[in-house]
DNA sequence: AGTGAATATTAGAATAATAGTATTTAATAA
DNA sequence: TTATTAAATACTATTATTCTAATATTCACT
């Protein structure tokens, strides 16, 4: 049986993170996310606040709870959702601000929505 | 001409964020995010640190400098990379952090080591 | 100048992963 | 039972990723 090495443990740890990573690459997540930001909901109620059909919804939120970014509370056959962990929104808030430096310093927002 | 929403330029900006953050979402690109921490490094000593060809490298720098999340600096015809904007290892530490908690929790790690 | 070695990018083909639509299942109410 | 609503799943089309090989660039040396 080969040992496990340390190198095989740090290639591994890059997966998961890239993994949870995937959830942020997506713009109905990134919404999502920003939604649950201060309270939990439920699939109907975000599915109307974001603008998309609860089929699509349901696809994103599905696996955003795999890779245990969202939990879920259920009521009856009502599913509301929320943050796992709030600490992410640090995370989110600081990609967030890189982007806007971005696009005050050339911006690529304005040429694009001119475009 | 139809008048430009903020709801239009909201959905362009989670759009862009997403952009940003397809770049995580690899775990190569992690790992050279990773290995530019405190210095920026060349094509082959890149490759040959990370363990992948030059060709496969290349196409992960591309997009990454595309993205502004690299930049570059070229002598002779050796090009060196590094991180445009070193806040981004805030977020990219934070999302490494909750990985761990997470890991540390349910032992995902351990069980897909051994698996 | 001309040749060869080293650096990096690009192109094309094959494979793998993701997204959105449409359907299905499950639960509740009338 | 039938209709309605909630949510999850299956299917097809698109997009990413990798691998191989080919194409510049630059530099060193004769």
């Amino acid at each position: 049986m080969p040992k496990i090495q340390k190198k095989d443990i740090e290639k591994k740890i890059y997966e998961y993170h890239a993994e949870m990573c995937k959830v942020f690459s997506h713009p109905t997540r990134l919404e999502i996310i920003n939604t649950l930001r201060e309270a939990e909901m439920n699939v109907t109620e975000l599915s109307g606040r974001i603008g998309i059909d609860m089929g699509n919804l349901s696809q994103h939120l599905g696996m955003m709870r795999d890779r245990r970014i969202l939990t879920t509370r259920k009521e009856g056959n009502i599913v509301y959702y929320r943050l796992a962990n709030p600490k992410m929104l640090n995370a989110f808030d600081i990609l967030k601000e890189i982007l806007i430096e971005q696009i005050r310093k050339d911006g690529i927002l304005v040429d694009s929505l001119e475009g």
